[in-house]
DNA sequence: TCCATTGTATTTAAATTATAATACAATCCT
DNA sequence: AGGATTGTATTATAATTTAAATACAATGGA
């Protein structure tokens, strides 16, 4: 995973976990603060940060000496709201470049690769 | 315009004048460092850096005394480049989430409002 | 029980971003 | 000619983000 250099690590590592949730690459266990800052090559502060954030939306829990764990539905709620908000958004963008949502849908359907 | 504080404001003045040039409000005449500053309430210094990058882009040209104005055929780049870049992201994130490029264009066709 | 691992907290430092207050030279208009 | 406006540059300061180095208490396994 690489990093955009115009915004914040911690939230780019947030949404690295959070799509890795969606994928059902992590079902239970998330990976340990440290071991996850390592394979980022980031600090741990910066990966605690955002497990922090994650905590208060909900989505995991943290036990010290045991490890971070996926709440029970998180992914459930996770999927639709994700979805949502990139949708939303992209709608956005273009609408604010000038296009209509006619526009845009045959923009998409005419993406190929 | 409202600013979106997970970013840094000078990216987001770029990228509103992009759009205001490719919605055709800003035909050839940048409005100045000092009145886009007054308008957006921010710093002079911070609409001159990102007026500072687009020159370096080719999208606009600066000179003292006499303002800032659109480089020739600047529109007409920034259309499909800013619009390319949009949809690329925007499918390159739902893909991340596990979607398959059908399911994106299901999504993007059920979309109303 | 002992020890490694866990999340959390603290402190210090560096880099980036943004503000603020000027100053200056070039240009334009009257 | 002269004054206002322009982009640009400089310096200083503050806030935010990230890194780095620790330390600590709780947990779990040998």
């Amino acid at each position: 995973m690489e990093f955009d250099k115009s915004r914040p690590i911690y939230l780019q590592i947030k949404r690295e976990v959070k799509e890795r949730i969606v994928r059902g690459e992590i079902k239970e266990e998330v990976p340990t603060v440290r071991s996850l800052a390592m394979e980022l090559g980031v600090n741990p502060n910066t990966v605690a940060k955002a497990y922090r954030e994650m905590e208060r939306e909900d989505i995991i829990g943290s036990w010290v000496g045991r490890g971070t764990w996926v709440k029970d539905g998180a992914r459930e709620r996770l999927c639709p709201d994700m979805i949502k908000e990139i949708v939303d958004e992209f709608i956005h963008r273009l609408v604010s470049l000038g296009l209509s949502l006619d526009e845009i849908k045959k923009l998409v359907e005419g993406v190929n690769d």
